[in-house]
Order: structure tokens, then sequence, then C-alpha cells
DNA sequence: TACATTTATTACCATACATCAATTTTTTTA
DNA sequence: TAAAAAAATTGATGTATGGTAATAAATGTA
């Protein structure tokens, strides 16, 4: 009913008090986004991550020549940002979009450690999701290291089957370090 | 003079009670290895980690077609283990291998979970390593997706220089995604 | 629905890096 | 220190994927 089954939903599986889910729902702000909302543009200061509720977003970074590279899709109860800029609250290099329509759950960094720092089961919580991102980057890069065009994509849609539909080719190709036009022609092979 | 101080090093800027620190103690175990050993193989379960107090290792997995791909190096400070699998309590697909004459501190995967749960500043202290993890493997994605194979190995050099020193050129091409041919020739136009 | 814009496809050619094979250099070991 | 083994280099050639440009298809919008 109230934002009370929200934190539930973020937090599944931890219990907190009255007292607790009181604190954590004044320091989540709800959001709407549509589709195509810049987040937060490469060079601004980072200070905030989102919960994703619903929707689809992704990280990018434009390189010097002006080539856009996915770093990460974000969607369903995943958490997103540019966590490096922000673990050190340094000039973001990436850029956020919503490619669908979303509802987000925004807190500040500032927050999130007071947050920590009151209920260390929290920070168990992301020590757990943290080690679940560990093992993704992982395989993601000996995909990149052993790895074919062709295998790279037929990884992805394998892996992120929920991901391949929200997005636009182009997105995923330049998620998988090739050209529009190779994943065009991987496709027609299959 | 005792172990004592080597949780000093370990978990730095933590402070423990005297009975913690006998707790933490009576878990890690020392163990020294020769250059060459190889601590785990692809196919074995996984049931520890390592604190590297001195020395360079690295983990690799083997492709299908008997090639080799340098996931990690560790050095001094750095913790190793096929944590994909650890974590699932799988069998690894990496192996573990000696690169230099190495001093470990060794941990299971059981006596780790108790110390996490007994006590939360180490739940802290691992979720802020891994926060640093999460940025580096970010940023090595990031160098696959838009660096050539000259400016990766730069990129590394910089970034890297200790290790470096300590590993074979075949190792850190095996890291880069490029043949050793190709890190030669690199290496000839500098 | 029709028009405009974005996205995907296709063909042709270019290139970074891989592969193969021989040789040299470095490191290990007896 | 000499022999053996491992690692690095070099040259010739191959290939997966990139770049460019034109067209087609899909999507958004008036």
């Amino acid at each position: 009913q109230s934002d009370n089954s929200v934190i539930k939903i973020i937090f599944k599986d931890l219990n907190f008090t009255k007292a607790e889910i009181k604190i954590i729902e004044s320091l989540f702000h709800k959001i709407n986004v549509k589709k195509g909302t810049i987040l937060l543009n490469a060079g601004d200061l980072v200070d905030v991550q989102y919960y994703i509720l619903d929707g689809c977003l992704r990280t990018f970074h434009m390189d010097s020549q002006g080539k856009e590279h996915t770093i990460q899709f974000g969607i369903k109860d995943w958490w997103i940002s540019d966590f490096t800029a922000l673990l050190d609250s340094d000039e973001a290099i990436l850029t956020i979009e919503a490619i669908q329509d979303s509802t987000l759950y925004k807190i500040s960094k500032q927050d999130m450690n007071y947050l920590y720092s009151k209920m260390p089961k929290i920070d168990s919580f992301f020590r757990l999701k943290l080690e679940r991102s560990f093992a993704a980057f992982q395989k993601r890069i000996l995909s990149y290291l052993s790895q074919s065009a062709a295998e790279r994509y037929l990884n992805f849609i394998k892996t992120y089957p929920n991901i391949e539909k929200s997005v636009k080719n182009y997105h995923i190709a330049s998620y998988l370090g090739m050209t529009t036009e190779s994943l065009s022609r991987i496709r027609k092979e299959l």
C-alpha cells in the first residue's frame, strides 16, 4: 500500500523494524522518467544512485571519436549509476539514459552511507549484490577475451533475453564491442 | 610479532578487540608457495580464497581451443580466488597459478561467512573492496570496448607498473586480449 | 494515414590483429 | 658454465571485423 511495500521489493529478504522502514522511506525518492531522458551527463558530478522499479536504462561512455560504448544495461530490480565516479565523488564519464519509460527510486550517496552506518544488514546486502556483479563482470571480460563477435551475441541473448527485447540493436552492438553493421550480418546468419 | 600484525595488514584501518583478533588468527592459515605452483585447477571445487602477503599470482581460463586467458593478476595486498565459483560453491573454471614465490593467507568460505556474521565491520570492509573492484572491472571493460591493442598495453603498464615487472609478456598479452606476437610488435614501436 | 526520422540492412573495400613458421634471446637447470 | 628449455621476436600471409555509403525497413508524429 504505502512505500513500505517498495522497500520490501528493494531489500528483498531483509527484515526491518518500523523505525528503520520510516528512515529508509524518507531517503528514497520515487521518480518517473520518459524514454529518452538523460539522468546524468558525462562531466556532471555524481551524487546519487537509482534503483530500477520498472523500465530500462543504460549507461554509456562516449569516446574521443564520438563513439558510444554501452557499459551497463539496467532493468527491473537492478541498480544504476556511474558507480566509479560515485565512489570517488568525481565527475561522471558515463551518461545514464532511459531507453524505456522507467520508474526509479533515487538515493544520494550521503543517505546511502547513513543507511550503511545505521543498518549493517544493508552493508551485507550490498556486499552480496557486489559479489554477483563481480562474477558477472568477470564472465563478461572472459567473453571479450575468448569469444568471436557472433559467440558474444549468442551469449548475450541467452543471458539477457529480457534486455534484448527492450533495446535497439545498436545498443547491443555497442555493449558487445562490435559495429551495428557487424551485428546485422551476424543476425542474418542465424 | 605474532600474526596479530598480519591481521592489521590484512584489515587495515579496522580495529578489533583481543577476542576478535584471536578468532581471526585461528581462521587464516599462512602458506608459502613456489613459483609455478598451481593452487587451484579448473574443475576443482572451490572452497577458499587467498590474501596475498607477498608475491605474484594470476588466474586464467583455458578455453576449448587450449588458449589461456588471464582474468586477474594478484600482488601484495590483493585477494585471489575463482570468486565466481566460490560464490556458487561450484567447480572452478579458472586456474590459480603462482608466477612468483608467494606468501599467502588462506581462509575457507565457511570461515569467512563466520567472520561476516560475527563482525559486521568485515562485511563493510569487503563491500568497499568490492566497490573498488567494480570500478576497476568497469574501466577494463571500457578499455576492451574503446581502445586499440597498443592503447590497452600503454594503459596497462601505466595502471599496473608493479605487475608488469613480475610477469611474462605472454601473461600480459593474454590479459589484454591479444597474441604475444602482437604485443611484441607493439613493444617494438615504443 | 502520410510524412519525417530513426534504425537496420546490404555491398564493397580497408585494416588491425591473428596465424604460422623460423630464429634469436633470455632464463632455467644440470 | 654449458646445455636445455622457455620466452620473445620477426617476417610473410590470412581473416574477422571495421568503415563508408547507399538503400530499405521500422518507428514516431503531425
